[in-house]
DNA sequence: GTATCTGAAATCATATACGATTTATCGAGT
DNA sequence: ACTCGATAAATCGTATATGATTTCAGATAC
């Protein structure tokens, strides 16, 4: 039996998948960003078949949008859409951290609160990027316990789609970060309290509303022309 | 321009998606059902390129397996894979009807209380499938007016995955029926009385955990295989 | 009777080919 | 200069073909 057979590599339209998926992910593929089969097939060497199947994917995650006989390319997002995913997951969010919560360990806590310790630290000098980053990090050790996978997936799915809009407009308000590291702080108090299930997650659902409504408070007020008409193709 | 050519058909994995999806709706496919790609391209009468797209998203949303040089199936729904689906479930559809609540007309409100009472007069003469319709069409009455669309399907991507299990063992219990009757009037004078969402979200939430934890008792009472040691709330 | 092997059949994965549709280009007419 | 229309180019949608993998039935060995 040769080393070389043993593993059977991913099929194609996996290895396709990953390869866009990747793109979305790091920013390459910005939302607009226009995916042309015959294109994405010949900087893979594989035929057009593999990779429509990793774009239905895609599409049914709602990563791309897809559309007959016109093509497929990197979803839009709406501010109305960024809103309502925004709410989505003060709802998932909120649930997937109140089931993790009786699994955390005591590692887990300080660890967290390490995080959000060099968050705090970001303040001054801040650095919008590395705070949103280790925000990231910061709630998942919070959620990442989860039991129910369903929840779970629900909540990654959310963090990527605000991902994607990392550079975006609508993605930061300058007085937040301040509150928001207090607000983390008091999350992981009340789960080393061992508080009631409800407690925790009302709190941590609060804490992404709050994040919204800072949001559309600075937005309001700056009265942002257009919520950035995204580069297409 | 003539009138065949105007309405430019549904593209064919489009139609293979609805062929497979309905079936799979009305218990045509049960899970495990094995979904062979040729055998369904002849009986629509297209090639497998397109059949192979249809279940890839099917196979995104949850509905399909699809594994390697093997082939896709009918996705086959666990124990616990139901109990987190049912506590998803609660949690979204908790948010769902308390986002729904305000834009409920009295009309509404009206239909769920009559539909409602329906329920109530299948109670004798208890004919289960006709109670789960119901059951279904009194929530959706409650729920259909959420603002969020991502929320929204979320619901009924749980509730499809329920229905997938209409003739299953853990679907039904049978002293469970009444109280649920009597839950659905309460939820309804909450929104009626304009009560605070949060209190409607979580009555909403309590009746579905009420219906989980009515069935794990009944199982547990009858010696089901496995107790489900998952930590439901 | 059970286990293992072997070849055939079934099925999958993907490349290639080609017609269909959309989009872009460019010149004629106003 | 601007619109319109025709043509070309790009791109999509799907059928077909073929090699690869898995499954299964039957044969053989123990």
């Amino acid at each position: 039996m040769s080393a070389e057979t043993l593993r059977p590599v991913e099929s194609k339209s996996q290895q396709a998948y990953r390869f866009i998926r990747e793109r979305i992910d790091d920013g390459r593929y910005v939302p607009g960003y226009r995916l042309v089969l015959g294109q994405i097939a010949k900087e893979l060497d594989v035929s057009v078949v593999p990779v429509r199947e990793a774009i239905r994917r895609l599409e049914a995650e709602g990563l791309v949008t897809f559309e007959r006989n016109v093509g497929a390319q990197v979803a839009l997002i709406k501010e109305t859409e960024y809103l309502h995913t925004m709410q989505t997951l003060a709802v998932v969010e909120g649930a997937a951290t109140a089931l993790s919560a009786p699994y955390l360990t005591p590692a887990d806590l300080e660890r967290a609160r390490d995080i959000n310790e060099r968050m705090r630290r970001t303040l001054d000098d801040f650095d919008p990027h590395r705070f949103t980053e280790l925000n990231l990090e910061f709630h998942s050790v919070l959620f990442e316990e989860c039991p129910n996978p369903h929840i779970l997936d629900l909540v990654h799915r959310g963090w990527n789609r605000m991902r994607m809009l990392r550079d975006s407009s609508f993605s930061f308000v300058p007085g937040r970060a301040r509150e928001s590291v207090a607000e983390h702080e008091h999350i992981v108090e009340l789960i080393e309290q061992g508080a009631e299930p409800l407690e925790i997650e009302l709190a941590a659902r609060r804490h992404r509303t709050a994040t919204l409504d800072a949001m559309l408070a600075y937005q309001a007020a700056h009265k942002h022309p257009t919520p950035a008409p995204v580069a297409a193709r």
